[in-house]
DNA sequence: TATGAATGAGTATTCATTCAT
DNA sequence: AATGAATGAATACTCATTCAT
């Protein structure tokens, strides 16, 4: 169709471009939650990407820009995770606790996002303000969650009124603190933070969230 | 002889070395929970403390043992805050909801707290590893907590075996990511993160805790 | 093809690393040699250099390896006056006065090596040990030295079994203190210091190293 | 004659003032000979002497007011050294033996000695410029030196017409740059720098002296 | 497009010197 | 007379950002 020369390079560059944008933001977001706004390097993000400075600025803007952009990818790697996740055909009980488990497991193996939620939070949150899709990005999960509550609620197995954002803010905080504050709480209360006392958090978080939703014995037996 | 003129006895209000170091000590630990420690600057807490920065090397040493000492005092303060806390003589669950509604005020009040943990994981704890009597500052409370996870199980109301270390930080998880994560919560979440949604977290909090703790109705009622 | 405009082929007057890092080297022999170790400035170095600060670190390294480098460079400087010193075509006599004019015009003329060479040794030697060429730097003078030495005790000239490092410290002996410490000795011992008096110590120094050397007389004629 | 109690106090602080100056005095000519003018540090000062800063202020003056006190001390300490030479009562070469020897010792016994002349030489001798009787210290050497030369002279054994000044300034030459230089020949020449090399080195001075100084043979035996 | 060279504006740290007692 | 407390003015070193090619 179109003559050799052009046809080939360019889609080429394209490419080229888009390897390494996505090079950089890769390197962007380790750099960014190993140290934090302030402590990361552009240099350092330049070494990482091997990709140099200019192009680093000439791709995303300053130094703000890329560390919203790798905010950004925290987020959209946590979203490409919960996609495999399939909670409607499940049974209520066995779906909560497929959901705390994936939390867990999704916190531990992906410690970039801990990291930059702990950033930014230090920071006041002025940048994940600015992202404006990111409200989206966790809705589809809100919606298996609102409807797992829903039919767990009609089946008798859970308390009905659970809010499916506080509920869920419950979960996340029980799977959060112990990985986040990994190093302080090894150190100040010795825990061995090996993978028997993961597992062992992993049952624990589970059955805290079964308990919370279980239906008011009280209200049924008295 | 003389007049009350207080040559002497009372506290000098310049060239004191102690009320320095405490000025310098409390400007530093809110410099560096509001920045993080790249992004806390010694002229920062300088200003703040109105002390010059020569003093605060020759009292704390370089920034980085300014740095660990206002970790430490973040963890003081805690502990001060635990000693109003008298767990003993409230019934099992009374002190088990006291102990929640502490904590999680306590986060509240102290901003500090919750931000120094989060910079120290965010640098991977080494500094913490350096404070060697942290461990021994939260002691009194576990003891505590310990006697009334004991007490509960003798009266029934609660399950035997639980572990207080492990159900601190269960306790602590669920105070910790609400107010941690509060800005990222109320941008990704909308969250409202106003007085009555804190309160309901409260609320909740306590339930979990306790709902945690009870016995298995199952293993009763047969 | 294009007229003579030197658009690639000649050496670029901006961005060319290699300029750069020799104009700082001088500057630093310079400032180092006029202030010392712990006196000089590195703004100063850049001022003098026209090169920024930032330059001198990334292509030096702190100011000890900039200080080194001068330092070396001060050796380097020697070594190049020395390939005009051609010993082995003159007369053994004729070319120690050769060697001790040079000796004390270098000293006069290149005023750095005096001071670096008084400011490692206030340091200790430090800084020395670590460049490890340097005792390479002189060995092409000693050989030439020897040989004349050998030659002159051949021919009857000199006495025989003088060592050449041990000749040569009393050479830059007799040539070094006179310039070194030209400032205390004009101030305490009124001496003019100017061309002629230099002249003299000059030609006095020559008598020395020569009568130094000559077969003992009493020997000879008994 | 005057009353008890002032009588006491009065001359023993007056002798403790001077014992303070005194101890500040050593303190600082160690000081600045191994650190250099810019390198001495005031602080360091204090510590070592055990006296306050304030009072090395109230006593010297500045810090360059102390380096000139301290540089001062140096050449007193070098006249104290030659009260012992007695030099009239030699045989003219033997005075001559032990002049050399005794330089050469003398540096060796006293480092700040050439670490302080080279130090000011390094400044360009700013600082000795203004001690006005620093002149006058080294007379009395000289005064022996010549008379020691015009007995040679007289007696045949040395060349008449020696200047005493220029005579000396050789043989400090030869004595000083082994010492002031030993750290950088060390390194470069591989010189032991221990004692049987230093008496290699003593046994070599004298010989260039005396042999500079005997009268030109062939000028008798042609 | 791509990058080595370059720098202005900081940032931690030090040091001579003075103040208050 | 004596000193612990205090600081202004540097000084070494860094880092986000841009220039020139």
């Amino acid at each position: 169709m179109s003559p050799a020369t052009p046809a080939k390079s360019r889609p080429l560059r394209k490419r080229d471009a888009e390897r390494s944008k996505r090079a950089i933001l890769e390197a962007a977001l380790v750099e960014f939650s190993e140290h934090g706004h302030a402590g990361a390097r552009i240099d350092s993000i330049a070494e990482r990407s091997g990709i140099s400075k200019p192009m680093i600025y000439s791709y995303f803007g300053d130094k703000d820009d890329l560390y919203a952009a790798a905010l950004r990818e925290a987020y959209v790697q946590i979203r490409e995770g919960e996609r495999d996740l399939d909670l409607d055909n499940l049974a209520p009980e066995d779906a909560i606790r497929a959901l705390v488990s994936f939390t867990l497991g999704h916190f531990r193996s992906k410690p970039w996002f801990i990291s930059m939620l702990n950033t930014e939070n230090l920071r006041g949150g002025t940048t994940v303000r600015k992202i404006s899709d990111v409200s989206a990005i966790q809705s589809r999960l809100l919606v298996q969650l609102r409807e797992v509550l829903q039919r767990g609620a009609e089946e008798g197995v859970f308390r009905s009124g659970i809010d499916p954002v506080d509920f869920y803010i419950t979960i996340a905080s029980i799977c959060y603190f112990p990985i986040s504050n990994m190093h302080t709480l090894r150190t100040v209360f010795k825990c061995p933070m090996d993978e028997t006392w993961m597992e062992q958090r992993r049952i624990d978080a589970e059955e805290i969230a079964i308990r919370f939703l279980r239906p008011d014995p009280g209200g049924r037996d008295g």
